[in-house]
DNA sequence: CCGTTTATATACATCGAAGTGTACAAATCG
DNA sequence: CGATTTGTACACTTCGATGTATATAAACGG
């Protein structure tokens, strides 16, 4: 209505030439942004602008590839989710899962700690990644009852398994990423570990439970 | 289920005689309605709402007692902070260091999970967490320090050691608080499984690097 | 060269949660 | 009993973030 202030004419030789992108790229780095910023600050206290500002463009744009945040976000998660299964397969625990695992990791590691990191803890969206790791508990169940006899020991296990794990690759992620060849060898070392720790002659003893069940921990 | 203390019903019109608390009272049970309601849905998706039901009274009450959402939220973590740190005190990797923290855990465990899986996560509140990770990363670095040769793999170990200690104690509080007297044990005996993957001898030979750079890495 | 797409800029609408104020009711204590 | 504390109920303002609309400019493709 009113002669808003136009954008200056580019009145000079170093034009930005901006690159348009079409649909599909944009839509990439999109995603690409909202992964960083995601990532950095979680769900809910990132705004569109910060992810906008990480696009290098305006709000109004995001509203052009996604109908709103948690669509956004939704899509953020279904791809790190798909990169993650397509990358290690949603077999057994063989020998090529924790190198596999690594290896996307090191893919995509903003997309790896905003699954694992921030994502199960938000409620409207943990049911992604609860199929990832109802699998990764179940698989791993399966394969430490071949030496771990039933029990709440092994259901711990199983749980810290794939939690270990996580924490394993993130800790590497965050020691800056010391030779591969080495990482999924050692996440593996590490598992064994756990793996020992919930066989039945770990604990040398059972000390006695303290028959007064008070408790004097103030 | 509200915790009002003896809620001692009159048997007569809808009046609902409820207990007064003082104010020190009071405090305590909104500290441990808004850990529990924190601990479920994380401090930006919690409103002070949620909290106020959870402790069963109005939302005007919580400015009675805390100034604003942040201080209430700080006034939870510190006293969780105290708790823990009261709990197993700032010593080293000592025997005792790790019962105390399983004793803690299980004796706050929303404290615990609020600290650890969420208050990590938000920017204007990890620093009180922070003085606990940094305190036990650098405490796992001297202790590690006298087996693992200095290097990457001791960094990535220092990181994954106090990690691995905070996710074995959640999984050991999800999988039911099977008998404590073994979880303790258990534990260190993981952490012990993570040292030896990070000793120089874990690794039997380091496959080459892979001189052609692209095999199958797609 | 012209139309379509891609993008900018800005203003506005909307909506929920935080934070405030006030009046009133009930319980405890002197 | 009467004063103070503790709590309810509700209305209200403030504020930031989401979501929408419109006008305009630049790049691309035929």
């Amino acid at each position: 209505m009113t002669g808003l202030g136009q954008a200056e004419p580019p009145a000079t030789e170093s034009v930005v030439r901006v690159r348009r992108l079409r649909r599909t790229e944009r839509r990439e780095q999109l995603l690409d942004a909202a992964t960083r910023a995601f990532a950095r600050t979680g769900y809910p206290a990132t705004g569109l602008d910060d992810v906008a500002a990480e696009a290098g463009l305006t709000r109004a744009m995001l509203y052009r590839h996604f109908d709103s945040k948690a669509d956004m976000y939704r899509a953020v998660l279904d791809r790190a989710c798909v990169r993650l299964t397509e990358a290690t397969g949603a077999d057994d625990f063989d020998d090529g899962a924790i190198p596999a695992l690594v290896r996307a990791a090191a893919a995509d590691p903003d997309g790896f700690r905003l699954l694992f990191r921030h994502a199960v803890r938000e409620p409207d969206f943990r049911d992604l990644v609860d199929e990832l790791t109802a699998a990764s508990r179940d698989i791993a169940h399966r394969s430490l009852a071949r030496t771990i006899p039933p029990g709440p020991w092994l259901d711990w296990a199983s749980r810290l398994v794939p939690a270990l794990t996580i924490e394993a690759v993130i800790a590497w992620l965050d020691a800056g990423q010391p030779d591969p060849g080495q990482a999924a060898e050692r996440v593996g070392q590490a598992v064994h570990g756990v793996m020992a720790a919930a066989l039945p002659g770990a604990v040398p003893h059972v000390p006695p439970p303290a028959t007064a069940p008070g408790t004097d921990d103030g």
